[in-house]
DNA sequence: GTCTATAAAGCGATAGAC
DNA sequence: GTCTATCGCTTTATAGAC
């Protein structure tokens, strides 16, 4: 039997979609006890930093996601090939084919960013260097690995930017077959 | 003599860099009044819809700004190879190599996008839909054209996240040096 | 055209009952 | 752990003097 009290990781999803969808500073908290279920008394038990450390707490939880889903395996598979389009499949249903946007991406762009440089820096560095390390184990030299490695990322993001501004999925799925595409190509 | 009266489109230029900066929503007439340095009366003078009016008329200015300095020389252009040349000189130039963000990017991701969801579009489909012209006119068929034209717009736009995420503008200088070679490589 | 004063609403955060 | 009531501040927008 399911307890029905909430825990705080029970509301990290809900917590990480109002942030995505309204950014930090459009996130107020009537739109976050609307989409919790919980009243702002249960919201500062859970997160007493307020709204930075909810926001802190959505980063740490997508990271881990990333870390586990993407990273890991990118750095550590026998394949490195299968890896990279394990990779692009992942990062396709995580983003719901573009219309789910990148939380780090939106706050990568506002003045939030002072304020988690650190995580918003961490999260594609590290998704920079794991891919970089995959390329390299595919045979591909280390200048080259990198600077693709650095191009699908950045196109991933601007695919979700370019797909939401158009409202067509099929910009991000498209980039994501170029991708596939450019990365395994022979160096 | 420059006359000490403002007029609206003096004033659109800050008013963008407000916007850039903390997003529609994080632009307080507060801010607003500080980087202008017009009282709130003066600027309901200029735009009695509020806002969503200095919103609409920073979008426009925006607009123009990239018709005259980018769509139309793409279009017109005799040499279609240095069109795509300066093209990728004045994004550099406009963009600051990635310091600055892009306006309708950072509104194409969050809720605004809807209420503004005619200029976002236009704004992307008209720049992917002039370098797709000129990349025809250089010689490629129409649908390598199109989806080069799509890639490079989506990585400028992925160029300016994640270099400012990673708070470096090398990610961008090197994003255009790719999209150079990538454009106008044989089809 | 520019300003100050002000209204009305929404904000993040806290206190304290249960 | 969850709630409601409330504080103090900021918000957008308006009114009206100059």
């Amino acid at each position: 039997m399911a307890k029905t009290v909430a825990e705080r990781s029970d509301i990290l999803p809900a917590l990480g979609e109002v942030f995505r969808e309204h950014g930090f500073e459009g996130a107020s908290l009537a739109h976050i006890t609307a989409r919790t279920g919980l009243g702002k008394g249960s919201l500062y038990h859970f997160f007493p930093g307020g709204k930075e450390e909810m926001a802190a707490a959505v980063l740490a939880e997508i990271d881990g996601w990333f870390e586990t889903h993407v990273y890991a395996p990118l750095r550590t598979g026998a394949d490195a090939a299968a890896g990279v389009r394990d990779m692009l499949a992942q990062v396709d249903a995580y983003f719901r084919s573009g219309r789910r946007v990148c939380l780090v991406g939106v706050f990568a762009l506002g003045e939030v960013r002072d304020r988690f440089s650190d995580a918003v820096l961490g999260y594609f560095a590290r998704w920079r260097d794991a891919l970089a390390q995959a390329l390299g184990r595919a045979g591909l030299d280390p200048d080259t690995a990198r600077g693709r490695a650095e191009d699908a990322v950045l196109a991933i993001q601007g695919a979700l930017v370019l797909a939401r501004a158009l409202d067509d999925t099929g910009v991000f799925t498209r980039a994501l077959a170029r991708l596939e595409h450019r990365l395994l190509a022979p160096g």
